[in-house]
DNA sequence: ATCCTAAAACGAAATCATTTCTATTTAGAG
DNA sequence: CTCTAAATAGAAATGATTTCGTTTTAGGAT
């Protein structure tokens, strides 16, 4: 049916299924970010069989691909998000009402207090970290 | 023992117990990030009782605190590191051998490139995200 | 249009890191 | 030294997420 996500689909190297196209459809349609057990709750209507199992497997695959986005959240549950930015860029999440905003340039102390300014919200925490391998470890080809 | 913990105990509040200075002694002397059951299984052997949802409770208590920082891991579980630059900053962690490096500055761009280059490793992944309420949440109070 | 096969989905069951709960112990103020 | 709120034990519960063997399906090939 709708075909910019079926080319995400095709362009990521996964089949075009029903199923996909739905939770990409309703996450497109979502506001904010939203938990695997919600969007099954809210897609079972719209299938006479969806497994959870299901949904948990089509988010975490559609994040890896990049058409989804993973949101870090406090109580470490996981929730995604659907960001047609297709540039590399960060987000500003509401703990209260899950809204996502795109944040452009990646200057945390400048942006902390711009987030608060121009959107008039309040930055409670902030999560910077970066995941790699050191000059050692990247040497032989180690993981984990 | 240890006054420098002892003291960081009382200037967070909380009792100077032998078991949180023996895991912030642990901790600090581990050149990376540690999870719970780890930091468990070791201190066992010094107390002839130690619970592990003891050593679960310190280590959110004293991150909460911020005695000791928290590694948001791709794996999703907890850990949990001791570092001393009582400055604001960030890390970089290495998957594989999980040394965590000090980041001064906020710059996410630059600073790939100048962790890659100036320590010889390699950026896989980054996080960057900005926590908190939302201008309309933050006039109510409301929470999650 | 039909076949064929690797990919996708099912769904019950398992996993297992983390938390909860109640009784017991203890740090440290007075 | 006493007293009490805070800290701990330890068994049990929790529940989000994953696993697994079976069944179904998307989509390229014929
Ligand atoms: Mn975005
Ligand atoms: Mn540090
Ligand atoms: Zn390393
Ligand atoms: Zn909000």
């Amino acid at each position: 049916m709708d075909q910019r996500h079926a080319s995400a689909l095709k362009a990521a190297g996964m089949k075009a299924t029903p199923k996909r196209l739905a939770i990409l459809e309703m996450l497109e349609a979502e506001p904010g970010y939203a938990s695997p057990e919600e969007l099954w709750k809210r897609l079972k209507d719209r299938f006479d069989r969806l497994g959870l199992p299901t949904v948990y497997r089509n988010l975490e695959e559609l994040s890896a691909s990049g058409v989804l986005s993973k949101v870090i959240h406090p109580n470490r549950q996981l929730y995604y998000y659907f960001c047609s930015n297709r540039e590399h860029h960060h987000h500003f999440v509401c703990l209260s009402c899950r809204k996502v905003e795109d944040i452009p340039a990646c200057g945390i102390e400048a942006l902390e207090q711009e987030v608060s300014k121009r959107n008039g919200g309040k930055v409670l925490s902030h999560i910077l970290q970066l995941n790699g391998l050191c000059g050692g470890c990247a040497d032989n080809g180690e993981k984990q």
